[in-house]
DNA sequence: GTTAACGGTTTAATCGATTAAACAATTTTA
DNA sequence: TAAAATTGTTTAATCGATTAAACCGTTAAC
């Protein structure tokens, strides 16, 4: 049962291989006697012919592949992102390879190379901690690749992400506009520029609004084990005084929510809440949580715009970052 | 900047591609000569050398990758799958190549094409409605595939699957026996034979119960517009007396949630709620839901060993169907 | 001392396409 | 009518690997 070839029409058509290369992919558009054409084109459609996409790649040396590493692929962040991006490079007739390196960075390095033996034409990449020395080596290596929402601003290469300080100020300033001035702040103890940028942008709105910044009420967590830690730290920030909560990011506030469910303090009366990203959860909330959106499809559509250009045209660098929105729901 | 190749090495080294290759791929192992194995591989590493994974899928007509097609990569479940299949295959050393169908059969259609197109040694389906004639005709070509979750029961071939009748059987019965007579279903109009199975379940449960099926309580939904029709069945089943509801997916029940969020009922004392499907959401609600929980992770595991033997002998065909379990906790 | 076996390496075909260049047969141009 | 241009098709190289078979010295066997 083996898949017809090049060859198999072009020998029962009698003719060569070029000639049926030529018809099927329209070439040579004038040049290819109409009858012969239209012979070709039905014994393909007769013998189910569909082209060797490997053989195709090996010769032309472009695949049609864009290789998209997520930092997690149980985040519905980077879900949503895998959706968008599937999407906008189908639209291009590219294909998405695709993998989680679960923020592990040896994981990531795996992941890149075997993208590249692969061939992919470009990549789309999430990095987690600790890999800008990779990310410098694949721009000088010429490999086309757009790092997307998270990125290190001292590497080279294509960004496309939020513009986090302004984000991160907005949340704390809409907190501070409401009469709250003790604002805890749940974080990552992430090296990642983009969580940095958040938290430097809560400090600016505090600072602007003359609330001195306060280290009792900044709670930063390891990745890990995150259902004790958050519990631990909201606990934590309530004790210190908190009168309002701002989770940098809705890995944190979808446990942090699971965890108010179960206090006898209610939002937004007792405490005011908002997050950072999308999650159904922040709908299901007694009080819909306040959250700063991040414009996810734009965003998507936009990496895979650069990437393309960039596969065509590599000095070009484009570095851009949206602004989030502010959801302004129940609970802040 | 091209990538280096075998032929590169080779000259550098003086010697003929052939025995690059043997040395790289550790074949004849005791005929190559210690020292210039040695500078093979040494030089092999100092030109950073990779290998062309196009170039070899082409000549050993392998590529070591999968093809998963899930049903819709906005619902946690398929993040959850994907999840599973991608860290699965990686460790029988096989990527994977992802597409969401969106639960549209041309879609489906298109992307299992692409996938074929590109050489994949196997496919993971999780097929929407109406492409039974589509999963047969894979069989009947020999393309080596296993439908996950969803399946059709008259098309052959490889299956891994939830025991679904049990399961609707199962969470009906817990209802019943709590003491509660009229449980809503909420379910999709679906000719889907896994979510067919889920609502004969439940009738058995209820006829074994005595109690006599009733069509007033059961709401069967088209895939559009849950946000506005999910809300509306409720309403209807509540007036039409139930007791209890009945989710039969985790699509319906995310929904379900957040309108039962904003009624004056109480659950689990007004109503008792059992979902299909694990969620995050179903965690977050004021009454953590019960549900059947699938063993994704087994499920996952199971289906790529089926493929990868498939591959290798494909005579041979799984199906398996595993229980579910049930999660009691405070809404049932 | 001839043959056989072995060890180490190269030759060359192959996978299934693409594509520049060559070729032969017509037709046009001058 | 000879040269030039056009048309329709084939030839053959190529992409970067893999691998059976061939090759050529040595060494072992009888």
């Amino acid at each position: 049962m083996k898949r017809t070839s090049l060859k198999d029409i072009a020998q029962r058509v009698g003719v060569s291989t070029a000639l049926v290369s030529y018809v099927l992919n329209n070439k040579k558009e004038g040049r290819i006697s109409k009858a012969i054409a239209e012979r070709i084109r039905e014994t393909a459609r007769a013998m189910n012919y569909r082209t060797n996409q490997i053989a195709k790649s090996l010769k032309t040396n472009k695949t049609m592949t864009i290789g998209l590493v997520l930092a997690d692929i149980s985040n519905p962040f980077s879900s949503a992102i895998a959706r968008v991006i599937e999407d906008a490079a189908n639209e291009s007739k590219y294909t998405v390879l695709f993998g989680s390196a679960d923020e592990n960075p040896e994981r990531f390095r795996r992941l890149v190379d075997i993208f590249r033996d692969r061939q992919v034409d470009g990549l789309i990449l999430l990095p987690p901690n600790g890999v800008g020395e990779d990310i410098r080596r694949l721009y000088e290596q010429r490999v086309p690749f757009v790092q997307l929402d998270r990125y290190y601003p001292a590497s080279p290469g294509n960004v496309v992400a939020l513009d986090n300080f302004t984000a991160g100020f907005d949340g704390a300033s809409l907190l501070l506009s409401t009469g709250r001035s003790k604002i805890g702040l749940i974080a990552f103890e992430s090296q990642l520029y983009h969580l940095r940028q958040r938290k430097l942008g809560y400090q600016q709105a505090c600072l602007q609004a003359g609330v001195p910044p306060e280290p009792s009420l900044v709670a930063e967590l390891g990745v890990h084990q995150l259902e004790k830690t958050v519990p631990a730290a909201i606990d934590k920030l309530l004790k210190n005084g908190a009168d309002s909560l701002f989770f940098l990011s809705n890995t944190l506030s979808a446990i942090g929510l699971r965890h108010l469910n179960q206090l006898p303090i209610r939002v937004p009366d007792d405490l005011a809440v908002v997050s950072f990203d999308e999650n159904e959860l922040l709908d299901l909330f007694y009080a819909p949580l306040t959250y700063l959106q991040q414009p996810l499809e734009q965003m998507g559509r936009k990496a895979i715009e650069i990437l393309l250009a960039a596969m065509e045209n590599p000095q070009q660098i484009t570095r851009i970052n949206f602004p989030a929105t502010l959801v302004r729901r129940r609970s802040a």
